[in-house]
DNA sequence: AAGACAGTCAACCGCAATACA
DNA sequence: GTGTATTGCGGTTGACTGTCT
């Protein structure tokens, strides 16, 4: 015996909302509130309707402050950001945007940006087990740990890059950029990287890369560097003003990697 | 003009989590 | 502690629209 309806599916209107229901549902909610039982709404509403039909509706799209309309490029770089952290934690990404829903950024990712990311073609990173090797020291639990080039991986400083797609812009956009950049693994020297790699030396990579080369590895690139300094996380350096740490700490949290072998 | 196809987005489905008796 | 009702969420579907042939 399976799990019992939420509703009897005969006697409900189903399928996309009248403009009329939507000022029923609208009228009723500004008036009374849901009440606390979105069950029970349709009937005390006079609706034909689901309970959680109504539900979706208000807060898709009914409720004040929901944002219609296209992303800014802003709000995709922020989705890509936390998705990287998140994975397809939609409800979580959408708490993040203002006036957006879980359903607007669900779309929009398997509308557009999913897109996006697969147009940006291979990344410009290698990636192999021989690149999760620090030091001589394995470095497990880290996803997606990435690297061009294994000698800026010392045994004091690494760089952890998602996959390829548009960076927060707050990363890159030191002197010399020209344009909206990326942060572009390959243009990056491992002198840049000394013992305790921080984010002068990080500046200093940044700088270095011409805008030609941003543009060119602009696809192949990645979005967020996340630091770290003797296995000690630069959550304190705060070196990326803008960027949230509260939602990389909750990240860290959760995908911890095993760091006691580095010195 | 019309049919095929692709893109978009609102809505639905079913499961897991939570609340509550 | 257990069972049931309700909510919240992510995955998926399907209607609609625009573009291409």
């Amino acid at each position: 015996m399976g799990r019992a309806p939420c509703c009897d599916k005969a006697s409900v209107k189903r399928g996309t909302w009248s403009p009329e229901e939507d000022a029923i549902l609208r009228r009723y909610m500004h008036e009374h509130g849901s009440g606390g039982n979105w069950i029970t709404l349709p009937i005390r509403a006079g609706l034909k309707r689901c309970g959680k039909s109504c539900r979706l509706r208000w807060l898709n799209y009914l409720r004040p402050g929901i944002k219609h309309g296209g992303f800014t490029e802003e709000e995709d770089d922020v989705i890509f950001g936390l998705y990287s952290a998140f994975g397809s934690r939609w409800s979580e990404i959408a708490s993040r945007l203002p006036g957006r829903t879980d359903n607007d950024v669900k779309n929009h990712w398997n509308t557009k940006l999913k897109k996006k990311l697969l147009s940006a073609g291979p990344t410009a990173c290698l990636k192999s087990d021989k690149n999760q090797n620090l030091g001589g020291r394995v470095v497990s639990g880290f996803p997606k740990l990435e690297t061009h080039d294994e000698h800026i991986l010392d045994s004091t400083s690494y760089c952890f890059y998602t996959s390829s797609f548009s960076a927060l812009p707050q990363l890159h956009t030191g002197p010399g950029h020209q344009e909206r950049g990326f942060l572009a693994p390959n243009a990056v020297e491992s002198s840049d990287f000394g013992a305790g790699g921080n984010k002068n030396n990080f500046g200093a990579a940044a700088s270095s890369t011409s805008p030609q080369e941003v543009s060119s590895l602009s696809t192949a690139s990645s979005s967020l560097a996340f630091w770290a300094n003797d296995g000690v996380y630069a959550e304190d350096e705060q070196i990326f003003p803008d960027f949230d740490y509260d939602i990389l700490n909750s990240f860290w949290s959760r995908t911890k990697p095993d760091l006691s072998g580095l010195t």
